[in-house]
DNA sequence: TTGGCGATTGACCGAATGGTTAGCGGCGGC
DNA sequence: GCCGCCGCTAACCATTCGGTCAATCGCCAA
């Protein structure tokens, strides 16, 4: 370690604060993910951003400040605009790519999910903003889900004819169900299509799969 | 706290080592289910269980020993005998058992299953032991719920013919997003009733409530 | 009485931890 | 030239951690 400090460097060093608070950033969102907040060490996280410690110190009063900033950031793909690519589909074309895109998050996110979820199940203290934003993204969600069931069933095109809050929560539930199994079983348990052909059935009372040609995958959002 | 220390005491010495070491797991369960493994401290273990931390050291090696120890205690409960209680039931009736007892466990160890699930997302490696417990526990219950759903499907009494697996899958899915639901939301959210109805409709094509308790979801008129 | 043994303890240890501080290089403004 | 500030660091600090150790206490057998 140590060693060949840059001095006369060209283009190399990391200088304008802003870089190096980055550095810092990306190596805390790093350990803190993989290991949790108090088993990482902020010499750990100032070893990993190749930056001395106290400069930590110097852009975040706290561990505990550096660790909302790392929450912050790995909680910025979460919220993204459905809206926009759902626009022309009629409600059941809506509520399947809802779904779909849950379930593709899902496996997209695995780590950031699987860690967000230990977080808030252990110290909710510790993460109670974390607490509020994902509940507030959990019921948008909701809300999406209700209002288009709702709507599906004022056209007709829903069979089910539940409450729309008591199809979305048990669809949620069945979803939230999935993301556990996942998370501990792998990707060889959960398919999406599989998932969305169950809604379809339990929903439209449809049974028929889905085309295997475009059609769905391609989410609007960043990487994949 | 503190004072009082019996010297001629009567019958509340806890003397006899296997006392110490229950009094030391008590403590150590307590703590670590409320704060976790990282975050207990063997002092603190030491000042619950009123006895000096040396002793936790001459009970259990290390503090990683005293942690399984305290898992495989808190595990016990998990371990019950689902068949005696089973035997005289059809299999719809025992599905509905199986189901309402799954709930019902959550609702009343809600606190040790938050530890669990946390503790198993978190650090898999210190609690391998747990994981191959709670794996086993879990393809237990599946391979129950298998059985059962074939069974009934032979019988003619499930009128949803799917592959046996699949629709046990489904149904553990929805049973663990029943799950975090509840750790999340709190008992309002989860009735063991509805979802023991929930399953009635779905798996044998029924939509009778069993007795006059919860309240609104599914009120079986068909206009939109 | 004594001696041995299981149970129990206070004092101690080195290695971390989160956090602080004094200071250094370089650069823009005067 | 030099002054002040920004970005940055090595060294340091108090505290706590998991774990050890020598010494004790109580008790039962010889």
């Amino acid at each position: 370690m140590g060693a060949s400090q840059v001095k006369s460097g060209s283009a190399e060093p990391r200088a304008q604060s802003q870089d190096s608070r980055d550095e810092i950033l990306k190596a805390a969102m790093h350990l803190f993910a993989n290991r949790g907040f108090h088993e990482t060490s902020m010499s750990e996280v100032a070893r990993e951003a190749r930056v001395s410690k106290a400069l930590i110190f110097w852009h975040f009063k706290t561990k505990e400040e550096l660790f909302v900033a790392v929450l912050n950031r790995l909680l910025e793909p979460y919220f993204i605009d459905f809206a926009e690519e759902a626009a022309a589909m009629d409600e059941r074309a809506q509520i399947q790519k809802l779904v779909e895109f849950y379930l593709l998050f899902v496996r997209d996110n695995a780590s950031s999910v699987r860690f967000f979820l230990a977080q808030m199940l252990h110290d909710q203290h510790l993460s109670e903003s974390l607490n509020d934003q994902v509940l507030k993204l959990y019921s948008g969600y909701r809300a999406m889900l209700i209002e288009l069931i709702a709507s599906a069933q004022r056209k007709g095109i829903c069979t089910r004819n539940a409450a729309p809050e008591a199809a979305a929560g048990f669809l949620l539930s069945a979803l939230n169900g999935l993301l556990i199994e996942y998370l501990f079983m792998g990707a060889n348990a959960v398919d999406p299509e599989g998932a969305v052909a169950m809604v379809n059935e339990w929903l439209f009372g449809d049974a028929s799969a889905p085309p295997s040609a475009s059609s769905e995958h391609q989410g609007g959002s960043s990487a994949a």
